[in-house]
DNA sequence: AATTGTAACGTGGCTTATCCACCATACAGT
DNA sequence: ACTGTATGGTGGATAAGCCACGTTACAATT
């Protein structure tokens, strides 16, 4: 199938999953305009669109009659603001595990009405319901509670669920997920979750909760994710003049700052 | 005083400023390529190039043969990710006040080594602190507590402080604020904080901690602010293939979503 | 008067060519 | 070993030309 896009937008986007891959690191110089021209069969003008484009958007720095440098790597493909769970917590060191406490087929006439508004259903849908305990080093960190809707990925049972559940969705589905819209609050534990969690009642932790859309507009999921209290926390970095905001939130494994 | 920065980048920024201000909304049509080469007297390419670098931060959508449209509003010169309270109180059609609790010059040597910490100063150093009590319809709604680092604003103290803090600093003294780098965490209020926000004891809210530099790396100020419960949230959306983020913390007035 | 078709114009997309200024490197001269 | 200069590689900017797409205006037909 022919690609529509432009040219161009079509080499931002081969650049920024070259930058994101293995080759580069931060402060490596990249390709020149002249090695895309060759590469990629485009005009210098081309190429230093393209270019200057990711440099608009904070990956790359140009230095005129030097070259072009990785100033951050893109994370294309992050669906959240939430650094991937098994990845933080083996660059920690640790073990990360999953306990799958439910899942199953329910209808959505049996799930709380907020779920149905979020993701834009009737009670007549089918939906899978996950609840997972996520584990670093058999200590408990993250209570996580997942609704998806049935129609779009009917075999979901057949699935372990051991890898990715979004690659799941876009690999055997082939839905093409674009967006999701998070909202994050402060709660106090309730008995239920401080059990599961470890933890006493009554402390204070991050409650995420987002809808995933496929097709721009459509509600796939919706998910609530329980954080352990001082075991989370964001940073964000903010540059008002070059309008950009890099938010990242991460699990903590031992508490270094205490208020 | 010639602006260094390439002719492309010094238009980035003029047509972002263009973009932010009255004139457009999201939907409307913006200048064309032509447009711009006329009234900014710059070539084709280098007004498509500014323009290109707008769509790809997702500003603006290009439409061949049809014109170039308006995606988002850029908001140059938020420095925070969170929404200014008296804007959004505004919005909300309620009365932002402050109360100053505290405003003083103090020794470095009197606050917490961690305010030392992010701030990169020694002892020695003087500081102003304020503490301010942030409250929409006479009702606390945050407490916020900020140490600057004298030197760089050495009159501060004939300030009033009614209108915004960094339109001082840039606007009498010169100051070129470049970032703000937060952490936000889930706290428990103690018994001072709840008394002051006028809630119990023991809720949890958002406590966010920030480091505001000038020219780059110099940190100017430290700041906390924490939230009151149940009174804020922050949303988050992402869009994983363009490598875009968008995060919005707001101030709620009427708690809309309970858990 | 309504409909249809076509030409013209305005829009972004892309290429080629040229020349520029900046920076690093290599080499020659001292 | 140091200095100066030439060269090559780098991004910056412009001009010109042509393309495809979409909209609009106008003429022809019914």
């Amino acid at each position: 199938m022919i690609n529509k896009d432009p040219i161009y937008q079509q080499l931002n986007n081969e650049l920024r999953e070259l930058l994101s891959g293995d080759q580069f690191k931060v402060g490596d110089k990249f390709l020149t305009e002249r090695t895309i021209c060759d590469r990629y069969d485009v005009s210098r003008t081309t190429a230093n669109k393209a270019l200057s484009n990711l440099v608009s958007e904070g990956l790359l720095k140009f230095k005129k009659g030097v070259g072009t440098f990785i100033q951050e790597k893109p994370e294309i493909g992050k669906l959240h603001s939430i650094t991937s769970f098994t990845e933080n917590t083996k660059r920690a060191g640790m073990d990360p595990t999953s306990e799958v406490l439910r899942f199953e087929r329910i209808k959505a006439s049996d799930v709380d009405v907020i779920a149905n508004e979020k993701l834009q259903i009737d009670n007549s849908e089918d939906l899978f319901r996950i609840e997972r305990l996520r584990k670093a080093n058999g200590s408990p960190m993250i209570l996580e509670d997942r609704f998806i809707v049935a129609k779009y990925c009917p075999g979901l049972f057949e699935h372990s669920l051991k890898g990715s559940l979004y690659a799941i969705f876009e690999e055997t589905y082939g839905l093409n997920i674009t967006s999701t819209d998070e909202t994050i609050q402060a709660v106090i534990l309730d008995d239920y979750q401080a059990d599961l969690l470890g933890v006493e009642s009554g402390m204070a932790g991050f409650l995420v909760s987002a809808v995933g859309y496929i097709d721009d507009e459509t509600p796939l999921w919706w998910e609530t994710t329980l954080h352990k209290p001082d075991g989370f926390e964001f940073r964000c970095k903010v540059k008002p003049k070059q309008n950009q905001q890099k938010l990242e939130g991460r699990v903590l494994f031992d508490n270094p700052n205490h208020k």
